[in-house]
DNA sequence: CATCTATATAGATTTTTGTCTATATAAGTA
DNA sequence: TACTTATATAGACAAAAATCTATATAGATG
């Protein structure tokens, strides 16, 4: 989980994933958007598409991305069970006070 | 928001997280499920608490540590309108194909 | 085929961050 | 008061990560 939200938690990527909400934009219209370098650009879509936080189709030779929004629900539903009572978790097997 | 989630992104503080989801729990509690030092643990905690995700009371010369889920839920509730529809956001300022 | 546009890769550099050791502070206790 | 336990701070260091420039690839188009 933690490797999803270190993905999630640069500026620049989180700025992407918000751009991509409303659907999908190719590369150069994201570019557009950054004052980063396009190669850095392809370095966060990249590390985008490992983690499937985004999909991605060919349209000539552009690249369309889109969110993959199945991901990021599940990955913020499991962020909430941290706030929720009452669910499995590893703190059962903590035993408290033995300091 | 990506201030926050940087906190929570590292796997050791996403664990204290876990740990205190159950309910509070003293530093050298904690101390004792880690590998890592106490200055690291140190680190950890004042990072957590500079962020409002924790809070703390003193216990004679113990420190007792709990979740702050109100801002826990506030984050994982704005994490989840980017898989959301139809919300105000960034992406609407958007020029797509420009490119 | 030559060229332009869109994207990827390689490699270097700088910043950030997680960790450590050593030491300080602060509270409890004999 | 001396000592122990719990925590914090300072400073150093190493690993990770974000960025850049330069270059390569791949598809579209004249």
């Amino acid at each position: 989980m933690s490797q999803y939200l270190k993905v999630i938690a640069d500026s620049s990527r989180l700025e992407i994933l918000d751009l991509l909400s409303c659907g999908e934009l190719c590369a150069c219209d994201l570019l557009e958007h950054f004052e980063f370098s396009q190669p850095t650009l392809s370095h966060h879509m990249k590390l985008l598409r490992e983690n499937d936080l985004i999909l991605m189709r060919k349209d000539g030779n552009k690249n369309m991305y889109r969110l993959n929004k199945a991901v990021i629900e599940n990955l913020t539903d499991k962020l909430s069970l941290l706030s929720s009572e009452a669910v499995p978790c590893i703190c059962h097997d903590m035993d408290k006070g033995s300091c």
